[in-house]
DNA sequence: AGCACGCCGACT
DNA sequence: GTCGGCGTGCTC
């Protein structure tokens, strides 16, 4: 028997399938998914069984290993998910299998040698290495010469040192331990003749157990009846008791209360949208929903009366949430309707926690998981509905390899499983109102908050206006009046503002010159708490300097503000105001986050202050005024969905106000209160909002009216990118249609990263069945590192990100 | 990716 | 004449 292996070694030449006989003894149980341990040239790797065939065209094949697993842990279903992503997303398929299991799945194979006789006869420099250790790894052998490498490796063909591997896994299966009666003994006095007369504990013990008639569990025996270990081993080692171990699940999100819930009762409108979708669940149906409800319109509700649905035909469901609305507000409200069927994926969870939520869904003991982006690869055998709420956000697109849109992928799962997708927004993401509008998508329409409360008043003030007027602070004077009127009223509020740390860059103001990084074509950024300079894109960080580097001016400023600085300026102007800060900052250490929230719903401060991370999901009461500082910081990006992204923020950020009895305010300050997507927050008009920007998309030839890919070529030689990219260009045009549009080469946003040089070009297209085919050849060619190696070409469909 | 092989410059 | 630089090629 040949199993056909794809290797642990993310690149250009490896990625195809590798022989390997099958020992005999596994012939059995062998099955395609399953992990194994292969040797591979002079190294020992991980790799996944992708076929198992009878022959091979080679005849000198190496063993297998180590079979790592019972049971496959890629199912058949997501071999075929991996190799679609593998192929759309031009990446290696190691890499789109990685991308679906947990991290604690991957193994690392370590060699080590051993002696086998006395050290006498072998060389000094081998008798000095285990001097001090009777096991050598890798590091000990990177001092040697070559010579000393050579002699190292002939003794080990002579059989003088044996060479062995060890595997490294990130995390394992937590086991617990239990005890219980040895079933095959027998009777009570029976086995008390077996203890010695004083042995008063170990009777007690026994008698303990017999009266319980059930397992009880080591910790317990140890902790609660106060029995000491030896007391335990004596019954153990007479084989009066067994041990078992049995795998336990850590428990993620561990101390959260869960309310048990019912489902609500709908407004006409929920029924309405809900009723389609039942019916797609009802006829095993490929369908896919836009579900676009305004803010607190109660779209949440609809998703678990659909979930609800499917579990009822013993089908399941995947529920993606944009990470940073992962909060513990929305996982309760999951588990207080599902109970035990609900399994959370997402990045706040330690590798082993992942694992055993992933081992819940592998072993289909859940019926439903929520989770961030990578819950899209839950091993889930039978799905019945995919949701994905707050399709707009670009969190779903993963930005490094493989490069692909948690979206994309829900559709062709549900293509092969026949159940309908259902995407979720406010604000939907242009491409997919656009698809609703043509009718690809199914357009259901929630136009009013659940309780009928009135969407929140928006002011719009305008910044430079208030520059004018003589107010240099932060704060408007209207923002200022309303604050001072929620802290009277003992109302709670929420400001935002979309950046961290305390301010961005540092300028010289006699000369105007910025400190920059010197590997990257970056500012750097100052944050205080160090007094240092950091750059966000390599690390690189310098104390913060007192004189100006260019010119020697002591006149150096910091500019723009972030959430530390707006909260210094707080206490200034309103010193009675509690505030919270929650930004990365604040947030980085396990559970910070949910602790802060927690805290504001205490009512144990007045303001709650912070960037993207407070725009989605909050749902408190009493907040009644939410202030948004700039709401232009995003507006000059370079990136065609600037004006898109300000709305949605906008908008979300709007909907954390009056969600319930209390009216909502909403106060946005602005320097282009007249630019469209500040204009038509103030009437929440989605439509309008769409409209206008399709109009700017058709001119100028952007999504949804053409599909976009990214090529970035960089090197740490100018020439050799500049060259390159022209190579490519000339490619892309010589091979695509006409009607396709090639952009560039040009210098990327960010020229330079990590000392490395980098260029662009942009394909806009409307229809090329060539495409994948060139890119493909593209890939291939410039990744074979021509050029000495130093060489990258990055291919992004469909990019988010343009820097 | 790693690791070995192999072909050229700078040293004992 | 040897050591080690890294360009090239292979891994079932």
């Amino acid at each position: 028997m040949i199993a056909r292996v794809i290797v642990d070694v993310p690149s250009a030449q490896t990625n195809r399938l590798f022989d390997y006989l099958v020992p005999k003894e596994w012939d059995p149980f062998l099955q395609v998914g399953m992990r194994v341990i292969v040797p591979f040239g002079p190294r020992t790797v991980q790799g996944f069984i992708m076929e198992i065939t009878s022959n091979s065209e080679l005849n000198k094949l190496k063993p297998i290993l180590e079979l790592q697993d019972h049971e496959p842990v890629l199912t058949e279903e997501l071999i075929d998910v991996g190799k679609w992503v593998a192929e759309q997303t031009l990446c290696y398929q190691i890499s789109a299998f990685q991308v679906m299991l947990p991290a604690a799945l991957k193994t690392k194979v370590k060699k080590e040698w051993t002696l086998k006789n006395q050290p006498q006869s072998l060389p000094i420099f081998i008798q000095t290495l285990f001097l001090d250790t009777s096991v050598l790894t890798i590091d000990h052998l990177k001092g040697l010469t070559k010579q000393e490498k050579i002699e190292f490796q002939t003794l080990i063909l002579e059989g003088k040192i044996e060479e062995s591997y060890q595997l490294k896994n990130r995390a394992n299966k937590k086991m617990k331990k239990w005890i219980s009666l040895n079933p095959s003994s027998d009777s009570l006095e029976g086995m008390n003749n077996q203890i010695p007369k004083g042995a008063k504990k170990q009777q007690l013990l026994l008698t303990a157990l017999m009266e319980r008639q059930a397992p009880i569990s080591k910790e317990e025996i140890l902790t609660k009846l106060k029995f000491g270990r030896q007391t335990l081993n004596a019954l153990l080692d007479k084989k009066l008791l067994i041990e078992v171990e049995e795998e336990v699940y850590r428990e993620a999100m561990k101390g959260l209360t869960i309310q048990q819930s019912k489902p609500l009762k709908l407004t006409e409108m929920q029924g309405n949208s809900l009723l389609p979708i039942l019916e797609a669940i009802e006829q095993t149906k490929h369908e896919t929903f836009l579900l676009h409800g305004v803010t607190g319109s109660g779209k949440t509700e609809i998703y678990l009366q659909a979930i609800a649905e499917v579990i009822e035909k013993g089908k399941q469901a995947i529920m993606l949430v944009p990470e940073i609305s992962l909060t513990p507000q929305m996982v309760q409200r999951f588990k207080g309707r599902f109970g035990e069927w609900v399994a959370v994926l997402h990045s706040g969870l330690s590798v082993g926690e992942k694992y055993d939520e992933w081992r819940k869904i592998e072993r289909q003991e859940v019926k439903v998981v929520v989770g961030a982006r990578s819950a899209i690869f839950a091993p889930f055998n039978n799905i019945g509905v995919i949701i994905i709420d707050e399709e707009h956000e670009t969190s779903y697109k993963q930005e490094d390899h493989p490069k692909y849109h948690a979206r994309e992928v829900a559709k062709y799962r549900a293509q092969t499983y026949q159940c309908p997708v259902i995407l979720g927004s406010a604000t939907p993401s242009l491409e997919s109102y656009a698809r609703a509008k043509k009718g690809v998508y199914t357009l259901l329409k929630l136009n009013e908050r659940v309780k009928n409360q009135p969407l929140p008043k928006v002011e719009m003030i305008d910044m430079r206006e208030e520059l004018r007027n003589g107010n240099r602070s932060m704060f408007s004077q209207v923002l200022m009046e309303e604050m001072k009127i929620r802290l009277q009223k003992k109302e709670q509020m929420v400001l935002f503002l979309n950046r961290r740390g305390h301010s961005t860059f540092v300028m010289c103001r006699d000369c105007g010159h910025v400190e920059m990084c010197e590997h990257c074509d970056v500012s750097l950024t100052y944050h205080r708490n160090q007094n240092r300079l950091k750059c966000h894109y390599c690390g690189n960080e310098h104390i913060m300097p007192n004189t100006c580097s260019s010119c020697g001016s002591e006149h150096i400023r910091f500019f723009g503000s972030g959430t530390q600085k707006v909260e210094e300026e707080l206490t200034k102007v309103l010193p009675e105001a509690k505030v919270i800060r929650m930004d990365v900052d604040t947030t980085s250490k396990k559970g910070s986050h949910q602790k802060l929230l927690e805290a504001f719903e205490r009512k144990e401060a007045d303001i709650l202050l912070g960037t993207q991370m407070i725009a989605k999901g909050l749902d408190f009461p009493a907040i009644t005024l939410v202030g948004v500082l700039s709401a232009d910081s995003m507006l000059h990006l370079p990136d065609f969905r600037s004006a898109e992204r300000t709305f949605q923020l906008l908008e979300q950020v709007s909907g954390r106000a009056g969600r319930h009895e209390l009216p909502g305010q909403v106060v946005i300050q602005s320097y282009n209160p007249e630019h469209y997507s500040n204009e038509l927050v103030q009437t929440h008009d989605y439509e309008k909002f769409f409209e206008i920007e399709m109009g700017q998309r058709k001119q100028v030839g952007y999504p949804p009216y053409y599909f976009m890919v990214l090529i970035n070529i960089s090197h740490s030689e100018l020439t050799q990118v500049i060259s390159t990219s022209e190579k490519i260009v000339d490619i892309l045009k010589r091979e695509l249609s006409s009607t396709t549009i090639i952009l560039g080469p040009v210098v990327s946003p960010l020229a330079k990263i990590k000392d490395r040089y980098r260029y662009q070009c942009l394909i806009k297209y409307k229809n090329e069945p060539k495409l994948m085919s060139v890119l493909h050849t593209i890939q291939e060619h410039f990744m074979n590192r021509i050029n000495s190696g130093h060489l990258q070409v990055q291919i992004d469909l469909n990019p988010y990100t343009f820097m």
